[in-house]
Order: structure tokens, then C-alpha cells, then sequence
RNA sequence: GUGGGUGUAGCUCAGUUGGUUAGAGCGCUUGCUUGACAUGCAAGAGGUCGUUGGUUCAAAUCCAUUCAUCCACACCA
């Protein structure tokens, strides 16, 4: 044996040193062969802003298990890793990092803080990978990408270029979400709602003609002063004689027109509106719709602006107050009522949300989400689970455009130049362009874009387009895509239509959404709450395998997971289970056992019954990993290895063990290695550290069980009869062991065992498994028993008989025979009214029929052994 | 307001196409220093599968209803 597994298991001893051998042996790389089929899978990109956290350790997790099973499964199989910049995030975190030494982004310039930048990329980015090693991932590390490198910001120059030319980048003025705080637009989807408890202020506006006076409601008071119009609904009597009418604006005292629109609803409120179109983006239609001004109020930090002078430089809430002050003095507030909105707050940082007019760059959404909805309804692009589909098209077919401008440093430069000469606007993939009218060099927008332009992109950009690559013919479209239902929005959704509009192909066939982690109540991990747990901890503390082991169990698509440190424990002691058996089976066995062949002609039943149910879990568990149910397959892992190949086989095989030279020990040796060695295989892509170590103390044939071949089922394993035999004794010793548990009767104590069986065949040279196993001292296999004073023990084919008059409580036995004989005869007419049933015998199929026959006589048999033992008492 | 999830043992959760007596881990009770493992072994208690109705030979599973709870999206100034 080239090495011996230490005596306690200790996940650090091996874990980092196993990774690097794959790594350096180059196994994380696609094996290039062509004739096989390919299998890609692009990482979602952790941001750089922070550190690893247990979301990723689950997202890495069930990627790599993909990943290492269609390894083992032969595809010429490609994970490719990254990391993104995360403009608004990182910017943030760099400002405040700033800020403790006293320096604003002004301060140091863009040049400056982009050197910052890319130094915080080069500490966080690396810190990451080393994190993601940690956990195991078997991706490609050669192919490592980042959002911001040159291959992205080539395809997104190229991007950018070609829907500006197609006519589906436009820049216009909107009205966008501008937060205050990060200084910058935000998409729709960055905007989050909350909940807020405001005012809502009735006004009254007087009509320039001196003709009395028009009601209406706001809950934003500060930006009447933006306002442009006065609206009604057009189908309103009470208002139908002032339409075209003048108001004059309070406090300002700019004459305004009263304009109808459909947009008023006539019953809510006063039915009358003021439209700011400036600050509102409903406000904002009506006015394109009226040709109305917009009257911007407020400065890029939510003042006031100096058009103002009495409010000029108060922020909105303080000028809310002076407004709602003067309103009240002038006799223009009429009421003032509680009132619950809500209210557009910042992702980022929390800071509520100024709509506001300005001009942007934007993504024309329509003809592209058309094919992207179409590619996921027919089919080609499939959710798992199914539902998220409805999530997907909601957003899609509700979909608006694109802001896609930011007005931060880091982040990939909108490529729009302008001419300051002639005012010449340019979309172009150069550097420097000169204008071609007047000759002079021009200026490049100051913008970035979303950070989610380049996310969007990563399927494909990462494999190298815009250029024709290998990677992109072979590998493109990737797989499957594994990540969270939190950013369907946000990030698949926009991969989809951009790989259908620049490739023409479907970035990925599969998109596997998981859950959130939770925290032990069942709370958000969240930095604020400081309730997270770090996925580094844990694997010091229990390693990486029990840590993926736990992220893989009991986790189905699409659901949330609570986490909390009893269940990685349970991992670990599965691991430490495996780890044990594994000694166990390299203490009893010769260098000459194969672990790669099996000679299934000299085995016994035992050894037939644990074969003919690996052979099955194979099956079992190559289906499940198939269809991504792989917190079912790995709890049918843990039970094989734990129930059966551990708490029974071992046990049963032990004498045999212990009789070197053998024909029957050889068996023994053979299915313990064969089956452990195949068993570790299926297990590698949730433990790959464990798996790889012990495999490798066994004997093996090949380098790694990375690279091994996952088992195929083999038909000739299949032993009905060894598992049905065997399944009889297993009953039988059970029972045994339960009456003795029931009676209190001490293990030490051995008892005669007389087995009356209409199956001898099944109980042929198995009185080992009752010496050792259920506390007989002897067993006598006979069809005539006639004893006294014995304790009787009833399974569907035996009755045990245990003499133990000593033992015996006459009345405790009666009760617990009584007992039996209630439950054998409520089975007993359950099935038979099912089989009474005519229905059910013409329509239930054969095999199901044929089951509660089956049981009929097994119930029947067992009743009538129960009155038979209730008399003899 | 619209859409969706979840509800199964004390706790955390599995439960595949509807098909034996509904499972696991943790916790609990009892007994074990069993030559792989006390990070363990053996035995056990504990569930009217949220409610009500329906479909079906058969429902935790499908349909409807209702209650509880969580989430996403949309919001009327």
C-alpha cells in the first residue's frame, strides 16, 4: 500500500495539499478531446468589493459538483472563473475606504482613483480566488476573467457599437433614478422599495383670474417648485370649465396652465394633479405629452438650486419644511393628513431615490427582449425549477429601458466621443478619435456603464468574443448556469437576450436557480446584522468537504437554506464515518485485492446483497445528478454508506475477515475494496478532498479519482434473491434485537436461538450474523420446536423461539403480543378492502395488485403465528 | 394591487411520475469502554403531512377553498 490514512481525521491535513497536486497536474483543464461531448459552466463572478461569503460557498459548490461529475462522466468539461468590478459597490467601498484618510474622489482625480482602483482589484480579486481554491472548485484557473480586462472591454466596446449603429443605444433625456449619496443614476432594478410613513399635504393653488382657487395633494412638497402644469382628468364635470385656465404657483408666483390628461384618476384625492416633470416620471409623460418645461429644482446632492434664492442650498427634507412653513404662512395649506408610501431607496446605500430629468445613455429594450422571452417559453432556455420562468417573463414583458450610464470612475468607459467644436457626437471602438468635420481631437463621455452591461456579456466574453475562438465553437453555449433567484433580473436575464442579439446562440441550455442562506432563524446573512458566517471558519474548523457536504444535503432548487454549525458538525462526523471505514478496510486487506474488478462467482450472499444495491445507487444517482436533484442524491449517498455498507456489511463480514486464505475471505476483500472504491467515485463531486485521499491508500489503478470514470451500472450485479434473502436475516436480527431491548436484557447475555423459517434456503450458513449480531449463543434451524417458556419472535418468514423463562414477564409478553396481533390484522384489512375492491384490481397496474396480495400472506402468516404464540402462553 | 414560495416529528428539513406501515439530521429516552469510528454502536418515543372540500381504485403529492407566513414586482399625485 503506497500510504496509510492517518488514525483521526483531520480535513487539514490534506485538503490544500490534494488541491494544488490537481492543479499543478493540470486537472481543472477541459481534456481537449474533441470526440467527446463538451460541458461548460461560467462562474456568476463574485464582486470584488469583499470577501467570499456563504451564498458563493453554495453557488461554487453545486457548480463544481456539476463539474466534477461530467468530468468523471468523460466530457471534455470547461468551468471558467472570474471576478467582477462592480462599479457602484467597489466605487463605494473605495470612496469610504478615502474618506478615513481624508480624501475625496476630486481630491486625487480620475487618473488617481483608478489607480486605486485597480490596486483594491489586485488585493480583493486575488483574495477571492484563493477562497474559491479553498472550497475545492475545480475550475480552470488558466482561463481566469475579470469584468473589467481587455478581452470585456473589447466585447463591450463592440457591444456598444453595434446597438448604437442598430439604433438600439439612444441618449436621451428620461427621467432616471439618481441617488443623492453615490452621486450617480441607478437602473430601475437597483431601486428598492420601502415602506415609509409620510405626510400628504392638500394645497390650494389660486387661479390666475382671481376666479377662486383648484385643491390638489402632494407628499412631496419641495418639488412644487419644479411644477409646470396643473392636471385634470378630461372626463371631469367639476374641473371641466377650468381646463386652459391659469394657475399661479405659490411662492414662486409662475403663472402655470391647468392641462387634462388622461393620466388622473378623477377619484383619487382632489382630482387635481401638479406635474412636475422634472421630478417625476409620470409626471415627466404628461408633460411630453403637453410640451411642458422641465424645471429642474434640485442640484446633484438633492439642494435646492440657486433659481431659488430663498430655499437655494437648504437639502430636499430641510427645504420640505421651509416650504410646508411658508405654504402654511402664505394660507395655502388647507390640511395636512398622515400618510404611508413608498418610497425608492438606493441598493447600494440606502439613500431614498430622487427621480429626476436628465440626459442618459439608454438600451432600447423591446426588440431585444422579444427573442429572449421566446427562447425561454419554447423551451430552449429552461429554468430549474420550472417557476422562475414566470419571474423571468414578468419582468421581461414588462420591460422598460435601459439606463445604462453611471456617473462613476470605475467601471468601463462609455465609448461616445464628443466634439466641443461642432458638437459632433461619435460612437466608435478607437481610442482617440478626431472629429472629421473640424479636425480636433474630441472628448469622450466621462460616463461608465453598468456594471451589469459587462455582466451580461461574461457568458460569451469570457471565451473570448468578439473574436472567433476555439473556446467559443466548442465550449459556447455554456451548459448550464447555477446562481440565485435574487438577480434573475438583473443579470440573467440579460445575459439571454444578449447572447441571442450578439451571438445569435443562447448563452447557457440550463439556468439552476438555488435559494438564499439563512441564518438559524431563518434571517438574511447580512453584514449589518452581523449574523453571517464565514465559509473560511468553517473549513478550518470542519473542513471544506463537510461545509459542501452540508450545502448539497437537504437542498432543493429554488429554496432558501438555514445554516448554522450542528449541521456542518453532521457532516463532518459523516466524513469522519467514511474516513474510519476506510481504515477498517485497509486493516483487512492483501496488496493483491482489486478495487477496478470483481469475481462475482465466489461470493456469498452478503457480499451479492451489498453489490446488487451499489449497482442500483449508481443508477439512482446518475439520474438524480441529471436532473439537478442533487441534495437527493447525496442523502442516498449518506444512507449507502452509512446504513448499509458501515452498520450492516461491515458487521457481517468481520469473521470472515479474519480467515486469511479463504476463498471466502478473498470475496470479502474484493467487495469491500470494489464497492468502497466505486462508492468514493460517486461521492467525489460532493467530497472531493475525502474521496480523493482515502482512494488513494486503496488500491486503484490511474492518478486520480478526479479523473476516474463514474460507475456505470453493470447488469450481471444484480442479485434479487441475495437482497431478498438477506433482507429476511437483517428482519430477523432486528427483531431479535428489539424483543431483547424491550425485555432489558444486557447484552452480555447470550440466549439459544430456535428458528422455525418456510425459507431455510435464506437462513443457509447464517448462524454467524446470529452469534455475533443478536446475542445467540447458538442457533438451531428446525421445522419442529416444542418448547416451554419461550420468548417467540415473528417476522414474515421465521419465528425465532429464545428460551428465557427467567426473563420472561408472562403478562408483558401478552401485551406486546396483543399489540402485534392489532397491527397485523388493521394491515391485514387495509389490504383487503383494497382488493375487495374491483375498481382496484381492474385498474391499479399488476405490480401494485400483486404488493397487497403479497402482503395479504404475509400478514396472514404473521397473525396466525401471533395466536398461536398467545395460546401457548 | 399582481404574481410566486412555504406550511410534514420538539427544532432544521428531504420526500423524484400519485402506489407497501411518511423519512433524515439534531434533540430526547434506554442500554453499550463491541479491536474502524463515543465525531461511535444498538433499541425506542415522537407525525390526523396547516384547514375544509373535490378528483382518483389510491392523495403529503393533483384541483379548489381558506388560514398563517415569507418573497418578488407594481404602485395614485
Amino acid at each position: 500500500m503506497q500510504k496509510q490514512l492517518n488514525k483521526k481525521y483531520n480535513p487539514s491535513d490534506f485538503e490544500d495539499k490534494l488541491y494544488s497536486e490537481w492543479e499543478e497536474k493540470g486537472y481543472f483543464k477541459p481534456s481537449g478531446d474533441k470526440s467527446k461531448p463538451a460541458f461548460s459552466i461560467v462562474m456568476p463572478p463574485p464582486n470584488i468589493t469583499g470577501q467570499l461569503h456563504m451564498g458563493h460557498a453554495l453557488d461554487n459548490t453545486l457548480q463544481d459538483i456539476l463539474t466534477r461529475y461530467k468530468r468523471m462522466c468523460g466530457f471534455n468539461t470547461l468551468w471558467v472563473p472570474g471576478t467582477d468590478h462592480a462599479s457602484i459597490a467597489t466605487e463605494a467601498k473605495i470612496v469610504e475606504a478615502m474618506k478615513k484618510e481624508g480624501l475625496t474622489k476630486d481630491d486625487i482625480g480620475r487618473e488617481g482613483f483608478l489607480q486605486r482602483a485597480w490596486e483594491w482589484n489586485r488585493v480583493y480579486g486575488a483574495r477571492i480566488i484563493e477562497q474559491l481554491k479553498k472550497m475545492g472548485s475545480s475550475c480552470d484557473w488558466s482561463r481566469t476573467r475579470f469584468t473589467l480586462d481587455e478581452g470585456c472591454s473589447e466585447a463591450v466596446k463592440e457591444v456598444f457599437v453595434r446597438l448604437y449603429e442598430k439604433g438600439l443605444i439612444y441618449r436621451g433625456i428620461r427621467i432616471i433614478n439618481w441617488c443623492p449619496h453615490c452621486l450617480t443614476t441607478i437602473s430601475d432594478a437597483e431601486v428598492e422599495y420601502e415602506d415609509q410613513n409620510g405626510h400628504f399635504w392638500h394645497i390650494r393653488y389660486p387661479l390666475s383670474d382671481g376666479s377662486g382657487y383648484v385643491l390638489l395633494a402632494t407628499t412631496r412638497p419641495e418639488t412644487m417648485l419644479g411644477d409646470t402644469a396643473v392636471a385634470v382628468n378630461p372626463n371631469d364635470e367639476r374641473y371641466k370649465s377650468i381646463i386652459g385656465k391659469k394657475v399661479i404657483l405659490p411662492l414662486v408666483g409662475r403663472e402655470i396652465p391647468i392641462v387634462s390628461d388622461e393620466y388622473v384618476e378623477m377619484d383619487f384625492g382632489t382630482g387635481v394633479v401638479k406635474i412636475t416633470p422634472a421630478h417625476d416620471p409620470n409626471d415627466f409623460e404628461v408633460g411630453s405629452r403637453h410640451n411642458l418645461p422641465l424645471e429642474n429644482v434640485m442640484t446633484d446632492d438633492a439642494r435646492i438650486t440657486d433659481a431659488y434664492p430663498k430655499y437655494a442650498g437648504m437639502d430636499r427634507y430641510e427645504a420640505r419644511k421651509a416650504i410646508v412653513r411658508d405654504l402654511e404662512e402664505g394660507g395655502f395649506l388647507v390640511k395636512t393628513e398622515e400618510h404611508e408610501h413608498s418610497v425608492g431607496i438606493c441598493y447600494r446605500c440606502g439613500t431614498t431615490i430622487e427621480p429626476r430629468a436628465s440626459k442618459q445613455w439608454f438600451v432600447k429594450m423591446e426588440p431585444l427582449a422579444k427573442p429572449a422571452i421566446e427562447a425561454v417559453r419554447n423551451g430552449d432556455v429552461r429554468f430549474i425549477p420550472e417557476r422562475f420562468e414566470k419571474n423571468y417573463l414578468h419582468w421581461m414583458e414588462n420591460i422598460r429601458d435601459w439606463c445604462i450610464s453611471r456617473q462613476l470612475w470605475w467601471g468601463h468607459r462609455i465609448p461616445a466621443f464628443y466634439c466641443d467644436g461642432c458638437g459632433e457626437v461619435i460612437v466608435t471602438k478607437e481610442e482617440n478619435p478626431v472629429c472629421k468635420k473640424c479636425g480636433v481631437p474630441m472628448r469622450q463621455d466621462p460616463d461608465t456603464l453598468d456594471t451589469w452591461f459587462s455582466s451580461a456579456l461574461w457568458p460569451f466574453s469570457t471565451l473570448g468574443w468578439p473574436k472567433s475562438t476555439e473556446d467559443m465553437s466548442i465550449f459556447y453555449p455554456t451548459s448550464v448556469l447555477v446562481t440565485g433567484y435574487d438577480i434573475i433580473t438583473f443579470w440573467v436575464s440579460r445575459m439571454i437576450f444578449s447572447g441571442l442579439e450578439y451571438t445569435g446562440k443562447k448563452p447557457f441550455s440550463d439556468v439552476l436557480i438555488h435559494g438564499l442562506i439563512r441564518d438559524s432563524q431563518g434571517r438574511k446573512m447580512s453584514k449589518s446584522l452581523g449574523n453571517g458566517t464565514d465559509p473560511l471558519e468553517i473549513i478550518e474548523k470542519y473542513g471544506a468537504d463537510a461545509l459542501r457536504f452540508t450545502l448539497a444535503t437537504g437542498n432543493s432548487p429554488g429554496n432558501d437554506m438555514r445554516f448554522f454549525n450542528e449541521r456542518v458538525e453532521a457532516s463532518r462526523n459523516f466524513a469522519n464515518k467514511l474516513w474510519n471505514a476506510a481504515r477498517f478496510i485497509l486493516m483487512n486487506i492483501e496488496n493483491d485485492v482489486s478495487a477496478d474488478e470483481i469475481d462475482i462467482s465466489v461470493l456469498e450472499d452478503e457480499d451479492k446483497w451489498l453489490l446488487s444495491q451499489y449497482n442500483c445507487l449508481i443508477t439512482e444517482v446518475r439520474e438524480n445528478l441529471d436532473k439537478y436533484e442533487l441534495g437527493i442524491a447525496v442523502s442516498k449517498l449518506y444512507d449507502f454508506i452509512w446504513s448499509i455498507f458501515c452498520d450492516w456489511y461491515i458487521e457481517l463480514v468481520k469473521t470472515r475477515l479474519n480467515e486469511k486464505g479463504s476463498v471466502s475471505n478473498k470475496a470479502a476483500q474484493n467487495t469491500l475494496v470494489y464497492v468502497m472504491s466505486g462508492t468514493l467515485k460517486l461521492l467525489h463531486p460532493f467530497m472531493p478532498f475525502i474521496t480523493e485521499e482515502i482512494w488513494q491508500t486503496l488500491p486503484h489503478k490511474g492518478d486520480s479519482i478526479m479523473i476516474s470514470e463514474f460507475p456505470v451500472n453493470i447488469k450481471e450485479h444484480d442479485f434479487p434473491l441475495a437482497e431478498e434473502g438477506m433482507r429476511v436475516i437483517i428482519d430477523s436480527i432486528r427483531a431479535i434485537r428489539n424483543r431483547r431491548a424491550e425485555m432489558n436484557v444486557p447484552p452480555s447475555r447470550k440466549a439459544k436461538l430456535y428458528i422455525k423459517t418456510t425459507k431455510p434456503e435464506y437462513f443457509n450458513k447464517k448462524e454467524g450474523f446470529f452469534l455475533r449480531l443478536a446475542g445467540a449463543s447458538q442457533v438451531v434451524i428446525t421445522n419442529s420446536v416444542n418448547l416451554d417458556n419461550t420468548v417467540r419472535i415473528i417476522t414474515d418468514s421465521a419465528e425465532i423461539f429464545i428460551p428465557m423463562n427467567d426473563i420472561v414477564d408472562n403478562e408483558a409478553e401478552r401485551e406486546r403480543l396483543t399489540k402485534e396481533l392489532e397491527t397485523a390484522e388493521k394491515e391485514l384489512e387495509r389490504a383487503q378492502s383494497k382488493l375487495d375492491n374491483a375498481d382496484f384490481i381492474s385498474r391499479a397496474p399488476e405490480k401494485v395488485v400483486n404488493a397487497e396480495k403479497e402482503k395479504i400472506s404475509k400478514y396472514t402468516s404473521i397473525r396466525d403465528k401471533v395466536l398461536e404464540a398467545l395460546k401457548k402462553l
